[in-house]
DNA sequence: TGTACATCAGTGAACGCGCGTTCACTGATGTAC
DNA sequence: TGTACATCAGTGAACGCGCGTTCACTGATGTAC
């Protein structure tokens, strides 16, 4: 069975390796510590031997991207599955996203902040896939809310979402309002978290404070 | 009249010279290419001639937030000035926010996205006083609107908020639910705009749109 | 089972690059008498 | 008004640094007969 020589069992080892090593750089030294000679010396190899396993700095970093991603994913699956309380999936969603930022600030970054330069996102791929079930999900949870009514999003029509997207969110049996819901959302999570991940909720004892109630302001306004 | 010697005229002309081109340089290449290098090159100096004017990197950095800082919030002051139809405040303030960060990308990253490596945000100075501005600003939006009763928030106390903070919006008669309504209405308006700038919402044909309804929903929760 | 060849992970030296910062210096501008 | 000295913006060469990437190579592992 070629599918399995001791060769190909050793490189794929030596692939997590340098996943795993990059993924350490990253979060005790910051984007900036993440480099291919870094992730050698860690490792013991020698820079040029990282070419045997990518064939540029970007590749490496699309496969350690796409990793986060499905880390961040599974992390919010993983907390929507367990919740058995009582507690709005929205809200149960909200409160893993920021935990989840918060144990790892430097893969946050790296994934929700600056644009890495030289970096070009890939429109599909492992990370995509992963973003897509996250948005998935929040907008299976904001579906499940009745609408409110006086809805000022009324005129939203299809034709504003990407196609793609549009199909998701119509397999869900989604409303346009709902995607557009759903967007808002997360943007309402991603805004407080991010100015307090980049040090600009100072003026606050306990940021997570500000943040939940936001989250239970946001589920109040989604059941009303 | 020593205070306007020739000499001490040509210097100010210079440092102002040099925030420019470093402001520039910013725009047109990003965070990377703000080097002391770079300036000096494109001002047509020495590497080593700015430090006459700056000690270190960091400290042309720190001019050159500051600067930032100010021409957002002088951006902010003058959108609520100039608006004399009957939008509320915040949604003048929101929109205002996220026309400044469209137009100005670089800068906003800069003071909003990832922190600079090496650089330690000083707790006074003019980027401070024009960040408390802002927030100033946006609390005495959010005081004017009538208190939405059954608040979720009332028990929180001034204990909670930083003492310079809490001293300022008790300056403004402001409520410690106020407060931490001015703080929740900036991370609305933060997240989404940042999710737009880093590329998350391409879901989405016309993220102003998406924007649009979030601040409209924001000041109809106010005012309800 | 043994031999000849192919594969390929990893080495080590070198490349060119741009960065922040230092240092001894020059020469024009400002100041004191 | 002229002369002697002090100031200080700016030069130019050099420093050490770490980066991504290349290239010819070695030597162990795998493959075919």
């Amino acid at each position: 069975m070629a599918g399995t020589s001791r060769r190909e069992r050793l490189r794929q080892e030596t692939t997590l390796e340098i996943r795993r090593t990059a993924l350490d750089l990253l979060t005790h030294g910051g984007t900036d510590a993440l480099t291919l000679r870094a992730i050698a010396r860690e490792i013991g190899l020698t820079p040029s031997a990282l070419y045997a396993y990518f064939a540029t700095r970007d590749d490496l970093l699309a496969d350690v991207i796409d990793s986060i991603y499905e880390d961040l994913a599974d992390h919010l699956d993983r907390a929507a599955a367990t919740a058995d309380d009582g507690r709005h999936p929205v809200l149960v969603h909200g409160l893993a996203y920021r935990e989840w930022a918060l144990e790892h600030r430097a893969m946050f970054a790296l994934i929700y902040g600056d644009p890495v330069p030289g970096y070009v996102r890939p429109t599909d791929g492992a990370g995509r896939a992963a973003e897509h079930r996250m948005c998935s999900a929040l907008m299976r949870h904001v579906i499940r809310s009745p609408q409110p009514s006086g809805d000022d999003q009324e005129d939203l029509t299809w034709e504003f979402f990407e196609p793609t997207f549009r199909q998701a969110a119509l397999d869900l049996g989604a409303h346009p309002s709902d995607a557009a819901r759903a967007l808002r959302a997360w943007g309402r999570m991603h805004g407080l978290l991010t100015l307090e991940l980049n040090g600009h909720l100072g003026q606050v004892d306990d940021p997570g404070r500000l943040y939940e109630d936001e989250m239970r302001e946001l589920v109040a306004a989604l059941t009303a």
